[in-house]
DNA sequence: TGTACATCAGTGAACGCGCGTTCACTGATGTAC
DNA sequence: TGTACATCAGTGAACGCGCGTTCACTGATGTAC
Protein backbone atom coordinates (compact mmCIF):
# COMPACT_ATOMS: atom_id res chain seq x y z
CA UNK A 1 0.00 0.00 0.00
CA UNK A 2 2.83 2.22 0.61
CA UNK A 3 4.34 1.68 -2.63
CA UNK A 4 4.07 4.61 -4.91
CA UNK A 5 6.51 3.37 -7.49
CA UNK A 6 3.99 1.05 -8.73
CA UNK A 7 1.01 3.40 -8.59
CA UNK A 8 2.50 6.38 -10.17
CA UNK A 9 5.04 4.04 -12.18
CA UNK A 10 8.86 5.76 -11.71
CA UNK A 11 9.54 4.13 -15.29
CA UNK A 12 6.78 2.85 -16.87
CA UNK A 13 6.14 2.29 -20.69
CA UNK A 14 3.76 5.22 -20.13
CA UNK A 15 0.70 5.82 -22.51
CA UNK A 16 1.82 6.73 -26.07
CA UNK A 17 4.38 3.35 -25.63
CA UNK A 18 1.55 1.04 -24.53
CA UNK A 19 -0.31 2.52 -27.83
CA UNK A 20 2.59 1.41 -29.84
CA UNK A 21 2.83 -1.86 -28.42
CA UNK A 22 -1.11 -2.30 -29.06
CA UNK A 23 -0.92 -1.73 -32.84
CA UNK A 24 2.39 -3.81 -33.04
CA UNK A 25 0.47 -6.63 -31.96
CA UNK A 26 -2.17 -5.65 -34.06
CA UNK A 27 0.10 -5.61 -37.00
CA UNK A 28 1.61 -9.29 -35.64
CA UNK A 29 -1.93 -10.76 -35.21
CA UNK A 30 -3.05 -9.27 -38.43
CA UNK A 31 -0.09 -11.28 -40.82
CA UNK A 32 -0.18 -14.22 -38.81
CA UNK A 33 -3.73 -14.57 -39.96
CA UNK A 34 -3.63 -14.00 -43.27
CA UNK A 35 -0.70 -16.62 -43.47
CA UNK A 36 -2.86 -19.34 -42.66
CA UNK A 37 -3.75 -18.83 -45.89
CA UNK A 38 -0.58 -17.83 -48.19
CA UNK A 39 3.30 -17.46 -47.31
CA UNK A 40 5.38 -14.58 -45.93
CA UNK A 41 6.59 -13.99 -49.58
CA UNK A 42 3.73 -13.20 -50.75
CA UNK A 43 1.90 -11.36 -47.77
CA UNK A 44 1.71 -7.44 -48.83
CA UNK A 45 2.26 -4.34 -46.68
CA UNK A 46 -1.09 -2.75 -47.26
CA UNK A 47 -2.74 -6.24 -46.83
CA UNK A 48 -1.29 -6.35 -43.32
CA UNK A 49 -2.05 -2.44 -42.60
CA UNK A 50 -5.49 -2.91 -43.88
CA UNK A 51 -6.37 -5.83 -41.51
CA UNK A 52 -4.93 -4.67 -38.62
CA UNK A 53 -6.69 -1.19 -38.86
CA UNK A 54 -3.87 1.46 -39.55
CA UNK A 55 -2.79 3.55 -42.08
CA UNK A 56 0.24 1.73 -44.77
CA UNK A 57 2.58 4.52 -43.35
CA UNK A 58 2.37 3.32 -39.94
CA UNK A 59 4.05 -0.11 -40.86
CA UNK A 60 7.31 1.08 -41.18
CA UNK A 61 7.03 2.79 -37.62
CA UNK A 62 7.62 -0.80 -36.27
CA UNK A 63 9.21 -2.70 -39.27
CA UNK A 64 11.00 -2.09 -42.00
CA UNK A 65 9.39 -4.26 -44.46
CA UNK A 66 7.54 -7.50 -44.26
CA UNK A 67 10.64 -10.04 -43.63
CA UNK A 68 11.69 -7.91 -41.04
CA UNK A 69 7.81 -8.80 -39.66
CA UNK A 70 8.24 -12.50 -40.74
CA UNK A 71 11.26 -12.58 -38.15
CA UNK A 72 9.66 -10.98 -35.15
CA UNK A 73 7.16 -13.46 -35.74
CA UNK A 74 9.37 -16.34 -35.27
CA UNK A 75 10.92 -14.75 -32.53
CA UNK A 76 7.32 -14.33 -31.02
CA UNK A 77 6.23 -17.99 -31.75
CA UNK A 78 9.07 -20.02 -30.97
CA UNK A 79 10.06 -18.07 -28.01
CA UNK A 80 6.72 -18.25 -26.70
CA UNK A 81 6.09 -22.31 -27.31
CA UNK A 82 9.70 -22.37 -25.92
CA UNK A 83 7.95 -23.62 -22.81
CA UNK A 84 5.72 -25.83 -23.81
CA UNK A 85 7.93 -27.92 -26.68
CA UNK A 86 10.84 -28.05 -23.80
CA UNK A 87 8.24 -29.82 -21.51
CA UNK A 88 6.98 -31.74 -24.38
CA UNK A 89 10.49 -33.21 -25.63
CA UNK A 90 11.77 -33.55 -21.94
CA UNK A 91 8.85 -35.43 -21.48
CA UNK A 92 9.58 -37.88 -24.81
CA UNK A 93 12.99 -37.50 -24.15
CA UNK A 94 13.62 -39.37 -20.81
CA UNK A 95 13.12 -42.46 -22.51
CA UNK A 96 10.89 -44.19 -25.25
CA UNK A 97 9.86 -47.78 -24.61
CA UNK A 98 11.87 -48.37 -21.17
CA UNK A 99 11.23 -51.57 -19.25
CA UNK A 100 11.50 -49.39 -15.97
CA UNK A 101 12.40 -45.75 -14.70
CA UNK A 102 14.62 -46.86 -11.19
CA UNK A 103 11.94 -44.90 -9.12
CA UNK A 104 9.07 -43.68 -10.46
CA UNK A 105 7.15 -46.56 -10.36
CA UNK A 106 4.93 -48.36 -13.17
CA UNK A 107 6.19 -46.07 -15.86
CA UNK A 108 6.44 -48.30 -19.07
CA UNK A 109 7.71 -46.02 -21.36
CA UNK A 110 5.03 -46.09 -23.96
CA UNK A 111 2.78 -43.41 -21.36
CA UNK A 112 5.88 -40.73 -21.76
CA UNK A 113 5.47 -41.23 -25.66
CA UNK A 114 1.69 -40.73 -25.44
CA UNK A 115 1.64 -38.00 -23.25
CA UNK A 116 4.59 -36.40 -25.92
CA UNK A 117 2.36 -36.78 -28.79
CA UNK A 118 -0.86 -35.62 -26.77
CA UNK A 119 1.16 -32.34 -25.79
CA UNK A 120 2.15 -32.23 -29.30
CA UNK A 121 -1.64 -32.40 -29.99
CA UNK A 122 -2.51 -29.42 -27.67
CA UNK A 123 -0.24 -26.84 -28.87
CA UNK A 124 -1.26 -27.55 -32.50
CA UNK A 125 -4.75 -26.50 -31.56
CA UNK A 126 -3.99 -23.96 -28.97
CA UNK A 127 -1.51 -22.34 -31.77
CA UNK A 128 -2.34 -23.49 -34.91
CA UNK A 129 -1.59 -19.61 -36.67
CA UNK A 130 2.21 -20.21 -35.16
CA UNK A 131 2.47 -23.90 -36.25
CA UNK A 132 1.41 -23.50 -39.37
CA UNK A 133 3.58 -20.28 -39.96
CA UNK A 134 6.78 -22.43 -38.64
CA UNK A 135 5.86 -25.54 -40.49
CA UNK A 136 5.46 -23.11 -43.84
CA UNK A 137 8.09 -20.95 -43.76
CA UNK A 138 10.70 -23.51 -42.55
CA UNK A 139 11.71 -23.95 -46.02
CA UNK A 140 9.60 -20.31 -47.40
CA UNK A 141 10.90 -18.34 -49.35
CA UNK A 142 12.12 -15.81 -47.30
CA UNK A 143 16.45 -16.14 -46.34
CA UNK A 144 16.24 -13.97 -43.05
CA UNK A 145 13.33 -16.06 -41.82
CA UNK A 146 14.57 -19.43 -42.40
CA UNK A 147 17.71 -18.36 -41.10
CA UNK A 148 15.80 -17.54 -37.62
CA UNK A 149 13.61 -20.63 -38.03
CA UNK A 150 17.05 -22.97 -38.12
CA UNK A 151 18.41 -20.85 -35.15
CA UNK A 152 15.78 -21.36 -33.13
CA UNK A 153 15.41 -24.99 -33.99
CA UNK A 154 18.87 -25.68 -33.35
CA UNK A 155 18.85 -23.92 -30.46
CA UNK A 156 16.03 -26.64 -29.07
CA UNK A 157 18.15 -29.41 -30.16
CA UNK A 158 20.86 -28.80 -28.07
CA UNK A 159 18.52 -28.39 -25.50
CA UNK A 160 17.11 -31.60 -26.06
CA UNK A 161 20.69 -33.33 -26.41
CA UNK A 162 21.51 -31.74 -23.27
CA UNK A 163 18.33 -33.37 -21.24
CA UNK A 164 19.19 -36.72 -23.00
CA UNK A 165 22.71 -36.50 -21.46
CA UNK A 166 21.67 -35.99 -17.94
CA UNK A 167 19.39 -39.98 -18.10
CA UNK A 168 21.11 -42.82 -17.11
CA UNK A 169 20.30 -44.82 -20.57
CA UNK A 170 22.67 -41.56 -22.83
CA UNK A 171 26.06 -43.54 -21.03
CA UNK A 172 28.55 -44.12 -23.40
CA UNK A 173 26.87 -41.68 -26.26
CA UNK A 174 29.04 -38.98 -27.74
CA UNK A 175 27.65 -35.43 -27.74
CA UNK A 176 27.31 -35.65 -32.11
CA UNK A 177 25.25 -39.02 -30.97
CA UNK A 178 22.94 -36.97 -28.41
CA UNK A 179 22.51 -33.85 -30.96
CA UNK A 180 21.85 -36.92 -33.58
CA UNK A 181 19.10 -38.01 -31.84
CA UNK A 182 17.95 -34.85 -30.42
CA UNK A 183 17.31 -33.56 -33.78
CA UNK A 184 15.48 -36.87 -35.12
CA UNK A 185 13.20 -35.66 -32.36
CA UNK A 186 12.53 -32.02 -33.05
CA UNK A 187 11.87 -32.99 -36.80
CA UNK A 188 9.66 -35.17 -36.08
CA UNK A 189 8.04 -32.87 -33.83
CA UNK A 190 7.80 -30.72 -36.22
CA UNK A 191 6.70 -33.24 -38.73
CA UNK A 192 3.82 -34.67 -36.29
CA UNK A 193 2.45 -30.80 -35.80
CA UNK A 194 2.21 -30.40 -39.29
CA UNK A 195 0.48 -33.61 -39.74
CA UNK A 196 -1.79 -32.69 -37.66
CA UNK A 197 -2.53 -29.19 -39.10
CA UNK A 198 -2.92 -31.02 -42.01
CA UNK A 199 -5.18 -33.34 -40.71
CA UNK A 200 -7.90 -30.39 -40.27
CA UNK A 201 -9.84 -30.35 -36.53
CA UNK A 202 -11.52 -33.30 -37.44
CA UNK A 203 -11.03 -36.79 -34.84
CA UNK A 204 -10.85 -39.30 -37.56
CA UNK A 205 -7.71 -38.37 -39.78
CA UNK A 206 -6.12 -36.35 -36.94
CA UNK A 207 -6.53 -39.71 -34.38
CA UNK A 208 -4.59 -41.64 -37.64
CA UNK A 209 -1.91 -39.24 -37.57
CA UNK A 210 -1.22 -39.03 -33.76
CA UNK A 211 -1.42 -43.22 -34.15
CA UNK A 212 1.97 -43.43 -36.99
CA UNK A 213 3.51 -40.51 -34.53
CA UNK A 214 3.48 -42.84 -31.63
CA UNK A 215 4.41 -45.74 -33.63
CA UNK A 216 7.32 -43.68 -34.89
CA UNK A 217 8.22 -42.81 -31.76
CA UNK A 218 8.40 -46.17 -30.16
CA UNK A 219 10.69 -47.42 -33.40
CA UNK A 220 12.55 -44.68 -32.86
CA UNK A 221 13.65 -45.64 -28.96
CA UNK A 222 13.62 -49.05 -30.04
CA UNK A 223 16.69 -47.91 -32.21
CA UNK A 224 18.24 -45.48 -28.97
CA UNK A 225 17.96 -48.56 -26.85
CA UNK A 226 20.13 -50.75 -28.63
CA UNK A 227 22.34 -47.99 -30.12
CA UNK A 228 25.13 -49.06 -28.07
CA UNK A 229 24.38 -52.78 -28.37
CA UNK B 1 13.96 -49.94 -93.82
CA UNK B 2 10.58 -50.21 -95.24
CA UNK B 3 8.61 -48.32 -92.27
CA UNK B 4 7.94 -45.46 -94.19
CA UNK B 5 5.78 -44.61 -91.54
CA UNK B 6 8.25 -44.06 -89.73
CA UNK B 7 9.73 -41.40 -91.78
CA UNK B 8 6.53 -39.70 -93.05
CA UNK B 9 5.53 -39.73 -89.78
CA UNK B 10 1.83 -40.54 -90.05
CA UNK B 11 0.66 -39.43 -86.48
CA UNK B 12 3.93 -37.33 -85.56
CA UNK B 13 3.58 -34.20 -83.45
CA UNK B 14 4.30 -31.87 -85.74
CA UNK B 15 6.22 -28.75 -85.90
CA UNK B 16 3.72 -26.54 -84.93
CA UNK B 17 2.89 -29.40 -81.77
CA UNK B 18 6.54 -29.05 -81.22
CA UNK B 19 6.87 -25.49 -80.92
CA UNK B 20 4.18 -25.55 -78.25
CA UNK B 21 5.93 -27.98 -76.50
CA UNK B 22 9.57 -25.96 -76.63
CA UNK B 23 7.80 -22.84 -75.31
CA UNK B 24 5.79 -24.87 -72.39
CA UNK B 25 9.46 -26.32 -71.62
CA UNK B 26 10.48 -22.62 -71.43
CA UNK B 27 8.03 -21.43 -69.06
CA UNK B 28 8.82 -24.68 -66.47
CA UNK B 29 12.31 -24.33 -66.71
CA UNK B 30 12.11 -20.14 -66.16
CA UNK B 31 9.60 -20.96 -63.16
CA UNK B 32 11.65 -23.55 -62.00
CA UNK B 33 14.60 -21.31 -62.03
CA UNK B 34 12.60 -18.66 -60.22
CA UNK B 35 11.64 -20.64 -57.65
CA UNK B 36 15.22 -20.90 -56.43
CA UNK B 37 14.47 -17.62 -54.59
CA UNK B 38 11.15 -17.28 -53.78
CA UNK B 39 7.79 -19.37 -53.19
CA UNK B 40 5.34 -20.54 -55.76
CA UNK B 41 2.56 -17.99 -54.04
CA UNK B 42 4.78 -14.84 -54.47
CA UNK B 43 5.83 -15.77 -58.83
CA UNK B 44 4.34 -13.37 -60.95
CA UNK B 45 3.44 -14.54 -64.43
CA UNK B 46 4.71 -11.85 -66.28
CA UNK B 47 8.08 -12.39 -64.43
CA UNK B 48 7.76 -15.85 -65.80
CA UNK B 49 7.21 -15.30 -69.49
CA UNK B 50 9.75 -12.14 -69.10
CA UNK B 51 12.22 -15.11 -68.05
CA UNK B 52 10.88 -17.25 -70.46
CA UNK B 53 11.42 -14.81 -73.74
CA UNK B 54 7.69 -14.72 -74.61
CA UNK B 55 4.36 -12.59 -74.23
CA UNK B 56 2.67 -12.44 -71.02
CA UNK B 57 -0.28 -13.67 -72.51
CA UNK B 58 1.21 -16.53 -74.46
CA UNK B 59 1.07 -18.09 -70.80
CA UNK B 60 -2.93 -18.83 -71.16
CA UNK B 61 -2.01 -21.04 -73.85
CA UNK B 62 -0.17 -23.46 -71.19
CA UNK B 63 -1.57 -22.94 -67.92
CA UNK B 64 -4.09 -21.45 -66.35
CA UNK B 65 -2.08 -19.37 -63.80
CA UNK B 66 0.72 -19.70 -61.88
CA UNK B 67 -0.43 -22.85 -59.71
CA UNK B 68 -1.75 -24.70 -62.39
CA UNK B 69 2.02 -24.41 -63.81
CA UNK B 70 2.99 -25.27 -59.50
CA UNK B 71 0.92 -28.99 -60.27
CA UNK B 72 2.83 -29.67 -63.40
CA UNK B 73 5.84 -28.66 -61.66
CA UNK B 74 5.58 -31.10 -59.13
CA UNK B 75 4.19 -33.64 -61.14
CA UNK B 76 7.63 -33.39 -63.45
CA UNK B 77 10.17 -33.29 -60.60
CA UNK B 78 8.82 -36.22 -58.54
CA UNK B 79 7.76 -37.66 -61.70
CA UNK B 80 11.52 -37.56 -63.52
CA UNK B 81 12.63 -38.60 -59.79
CA UNK B 82 10.26 -41.35 -59.74
CA UNK B 83 12.74 -44.06 -60.70
CA UNK B 84 15.75 -42.84 -58.94
CA UNK B 85 14.16 -42.16 -55.46
CA UNK B 86 12.77 -46.03 -55.74
CA UNK B 87 16.08 -47.16 -56.45
CA UNK B 88 17.26 -45.21 -53.34
CA UNK B 89 14.76 -45.98 -50.63
CA UNK B 90 14.59 -50.25 -51.93
CA UNK B 91 18.49 -49.45 -51.33
CA UNK B 92 17.88 -48.42 -47.85
CA UNK B 93 14.64 -50.21 -47.41
CA UNK B 94 15.96 -53.94 -47.58
CA UNK B 95 17.43 -53.17 -44.43
CA UNK B 96 20.16 -51.20 -42.65
CA UNK B 97 21.84 -52.88 -40.58
CA UNK B 98 21.29 -56.77 -40.86
CA UNK B 99 24.19 -59.14 -40.02
CA UNK B 100 23.63 -61.20 -43.03
CA UNK B 101 21.77 -60.80 -46.05
CA UNK B 102 21.11 -64.76 -46.85
CA UNK B 103 22.76 -65.02 -50.03
CA UNK B 104 24.64 -62.30 -51.31
CA UNK B 105 27.67 -62.50 -48.68
CA UNK B 106 29.52 -60.05 -47.20
CA UNK B 107 27.06 -56.98 -47.12
CA UNK B 108 27.27 -55.45 -44.11
CA UNK B 109 23.78 -53.06 -44.38
CA UNK B 110 25.88 -50.14 -43.17
CA UNK B 111 27.09 -49.79 -46.80
CA UNK B 112 23.38 -49.81 -48.44
CA UNK B 113 22.65 -47.13 -45.81
CA UNK B 114 26.01 -45.20 -47.23
CA UNK B 115 24.84 -45.66 -50.78
CA UNK B 116 21.11 -44.67 -49.84
CA UNK B 117 22.45 -41.52 -48.67
CA UNK B 118 25.12 -40.97 -51.71
CA UNK B 119 21.95 -41.86 -53.58
CA UNK B 120 20.26 -38.92 -52.16
CA UNK B 121 23.59 -36.21 -52.42
CA UNK B 122 23.86 -37.22 -56.18
CA UNK B 123 20.15 -36.16 -56.81
CA UNK B 124 20.30 -33.32 -54.93
CA UNK B 125 23.61 -31.96 -57.13
CA UNK B 126 21.56 -33.11 -60.04
CA UNK B 127 18.33 -31.26 -59.91
CA UNK B 128 18.89 -29.34 -56.99
CA UNK B 129 15.94 -26.68 -58.20
CA UNK B 130 13.44 -29.70 -58.22
CA UNK B 131 14.37 -30.65 -54.98
CA UNK B 132 14.38 -27.14 -53.64
CA UNK B 133 11.04 -26.34 -55.33
CA UNK B 134 9.48 -29.93 -53.53
CA UNK B 135 10.86 -29.13 -50.26
CA UNK B 136 9.35 -25.74 -50.19
CA UNK B 137 6.13 -26.30 -51.49
CA UNK B 138 5.24 -29.52 -49.62
CA UNK B 139 4.41 -26.94 -46.60
CA UNK B 140 3.77 -23.97 -48.87
CA UNK B 141 1.00 -21.30 -49.72
CA UNK B 142 -1.13 -22.98 -52.80
CA UNK B 143 -3.36 -25.66 -51.78
CA UNK B 144 -3.38 -27.50 -55.06
CA UNK B 145 0.42 -27.70 -55.14
CA UNK B 146 0.75 -28.92 -51.49
CA UNK B 147 -2.00 -31.55 -52.21
CA UNK B 148 -0.30 -32.70 -55.42
CA UNK B 149 3.31 -33.04 -53.25
CA UNK B 150 1.74 -35.17 -50.41
CA UNK B 151 -0.78 -37.46 -53.12
CA UNK B 152 2.98 -38.52 -55.00
CA UNK B 153 4.49 -38.69 -51.24
CA UNK B 154 1.79 -41.03 -50.43
CA UNK B 155 2.43 -42.94 -53.77
CA UNK B 156 5.74 -43.44 -52.65
CA UNK B 157 5.46 -44.35 -49.27
CA UNK B 158 3.21 -47.06 -50.67
CA UNK B 159 5.56 -48.33 -52.74
CA UNK B 160 8.39 -48.02 -50.22
CA UNK B 161 5.90 -50.25 -48.32
CA UNK B 162 5.10 -52.98 -50.83
CA UNK B 163 9.23 -53.35 -51.12
CA UNK B 164 9.15 -53.23 -47.03
CA UNK B 165 6.78 -56.35 -47.34
CA UNK B 166 9.08 -58.42 -49.57
CA UNK B 167 12.04 -58.84 -47.72
CA UNK B 168 12.40 -61.72 -44.62
CA UNK B 169 12.83 -59.44 -41.81
CA UNK B 170 9.15 -57.72 -42.75
CA UNK B 171 7.65 -61.48 -41.39
CA UNK B 172 4.75 -60.28 -38.75
CA UNK B 173 4.85 -56.56 -39.77
CA UNK B 174 1.13 -55.49 -40.02
CA UNK B 175 0.70 -53.46 -43.57
CA UNK B 176 0.09 -50.36 -41.17
CA UNK B 177 3.66 -50.86 -39.68
CA UNK B 178 4.97 -50.65 -42.71
CA UNK B 179 3.34 -47.72 -44.05
CA UNK B 180 4.51 -46.43 -40.67
CA UNK B 181 8.32 -47.23 -41.15
CA UNK B 182 7.87 -46.44 -45.21
CA UNK B 183 6.95 -42.81 -44.01
CA UNK B 184 9.48 -42.15 -42.10
CA UNK B 185 12.03 -43.52 -44.89
CA UNK B 186 10.14 -41.15 -47.33
CA UNK B 187 10.04 -38.26 -44.97
CA UNK B 188 13.50 -38.81 -43.83
CA UNK B 189 14.68 -38.74 -47.52
CA UNK B 190 13.04 -35.78 -48.18
CA UNK B 191 14.52 -34.44 -44.92
CA UNK B 192 18.12 -35.22 -45.78
CA UNK B 193 17.71 -33.65 -49.20
CA UNK B 194 16.67 -30.31 -48.05
CA UNK B 195 18.96 -30.04 -45.68
CA UNK B 196 21.94 -31.10 -47.91
CA UNK B 197 20.25 -28.15 -49.75
CA UNK B 198 20.67 -25.68 -47.39
CA UNK B 199 24.51 -27.13 -46.70
CA UNK B 200 25.33 -25.38 -50.23
CA UNK B 201 27.28 -27.03 -52.50
CA UNK B 202 30.71 -26.45 -50.10
CA UNK B 203 31.95 -29.69 -48.53
CA UNK B 204 32.27 -29.37 -44.82
CA UNK B 205 28.99 -28.95 -43.80
CA UNK B 206 27.66 -31.04 -46.61
CA UNK B 207 29.86 -34.29 -45.05
CA UNK B 208 28.72 -33.19 -41.62
CA UNK B 209 25.01 -33.08 -42.78
CA UNK B 210 25.01 -36.74 -44.67
CA UNK B 211 26.85 -38.13 -41.70
CA UNK B 212 24.06 -37.72 -39.61
CA UNK B 213 21.72 -38.53 -42.04
CA UNK B 214 23.38 -42.07 -41.81
CA UNK B 215 23.45 -42.27 -37.87
CA UNK B 216 19.73 -41.40 -38.17
CA UNK B 217 19.06 -43.88 -40.88
CA UNK B 218 21.50 -46.62 -38.53
CA UNK B 219 18.95 -45.37 -35.50
CA UNK B 220 16.05 -46.50 -37.44
CA UNK B 221 17.12 -49.67 -38.63
CA UNK B 222 18.17 -50.81 -34.97
CA UNK B 223 14.59 -49.67 -34.19
CA UNK B 224 13.36 -52.00 -37.04
CA UNK B 225 14.91 -54.81 -36.20
CA UNK B 226 14.16 -55.00 -32.77
CA UNK B 227 10.16 -53.81 -33.51
CA UNK B 228 9.09 -57.64 -32.88
CA UNK B 229 10.92 -58.01 -29.69
C1' DT C 1 1.88 -31.86 -106.64
C1' DG C 2 -0.77 -27.47 -106.08
C1' DT C 3 -4.24 -24.51 -104.21
C1' DA C 4 -7.64 -22.64 -100.93
C1' DC C 5 -9.19 -22.57 -96.42
C1' DA C 6 -8.90 -23.59 -91.29
C1' DT C 7 -6.41 -23.75 -87.14
C1' DC C 8 -4.13 -21.79 -83.41
C1' DA C 9 0.48 -20.43 -80.80
C1' DG C 10 2.23 -16.34 -79.94
C1' DT C 11 1.89 -10.94 -80.44
C1' DG C 12 1.39 -6.25 -78.84
C1' DA C 13 -1.46 -2.83 -77.10
C1' DA C 14 -4.60 -1.56 -73.72
C1' DC C 15 -7.24 -1.60 -69.21
C1' DG C 16 -7.94 -0.79 -64.39
C1' DC C 17 -5.92 -1.85 -60.00
C1' DG C 18 -3.29 -2.42 -55.88
C1' DC C 19 1.31 -2.24 -54.65
C1' DG C 20 5.50 -0.13 -51.68
C1' DT C 21 7.33 4.10 -50.43
C1' DT C 22 7.70 9.33 -49.48
C1' DC C 23 6.21 13.29 -47.27
C1' DA C 24 4.46 17.12 -44.66
C1' DC C 25 1.07 17.04 -41.19
C1' DT C 26 -1.49 16.71 -36.52
C1' DG C 27 -2.44 16.07 -32.09
C1' DA C 28 -1.89 13.39 -27.96
C1' DT C 29 1.82 12.22 -24.78
C1' DG C 30 6.07 13.37 -22.41
C1' DT C 31 9.44 16.65 -20.24
C1' DA C 32 11.52 20.86 -18.17
C1' DC C 33 11.00 24.53 -15.39
C1' DT D 1 0.19 22.54 -9.83
C1' DG D 2 0.59 25.07 -14.31
C1' DT D 3 2.70 26.37 -18.60
C1' DA D 4 5.62 26.11 -22.80
C1' DC D 5 8.06 23.32 -25.73
C1' DA D 6 9.63 18.68 -27.67
C1' DT D 7 8.65 14.17 -29.18
C1' DC D 8 6.80 10.94 -32.21
C1' DA D 9 2.91 7.27 -33.52
C1' DG D 10 -0.22 7.42 -36.79
C1' DT D 11 -2.55 10.13 -40.88
C1' DG D 12 -3.84 10.95 -45.62
C1' DA D 13 -2.51 12.22 -50.05
C1' DA D 14 0.44 11.47 -53.74
C1' DC D 15 3.86 9.08 -56.84
C1' DG D 16 5.35 5.90 -60.29
C1' DC D 17 5.25 1.05 -61.34
C1' DG D 18 4.34 -3.67 -62.46
C1' DC D 19 0.67 -6.69 -62.06
C1' DG D 20 -3.08 -10.12 -64.28
C1' DT D 21 -6.23 -10.28 -67.85
C1' DT D 22 -8.70 -9.12 -72.44
C1' DC D 23 -8.66 -8.62 -77.19
C1' DA D 24 -8.24 -8.34 -82.12
C1' DC D 25 -4.40 -9.60 -84.83
C1' DT D 26 -0.85 -12.26 -87.79
C1' DG D 27 1.40 -15.59 -89.95
C1' DA D 28 3.26 -20.22 -89.93
C1' DT D 29 1.46 -24.90 -89.81
C1' DG D 30 -2.04 -28.26 -90.93
C1' DT D 31 -5.86 -30.22 -93.82
C1' DA D 32 -9.05 -31.13 -97.74
C1' DC D 33 -9.60 -31.60 -102.30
Amino acid sequence: MSHTAETTQVRAPGVRQAQKLRTRRALLDAALALLEEQSLSSLGLREVTRAAGVTPAAFYRHFRDTADLGVALVDEALGSLHTTIRTALAATVRDGTGPEDGGGGEDGGDERIDAAVELIDALVREYPAHVRFIAREQHGGVTAVRAAISGQLALFGAEVADTLAAVPEAAGWSRADLLMLAGLYVDHMVMTASALLAAGPEGGTRAEVARVARRRMRLISLGRRHWLD
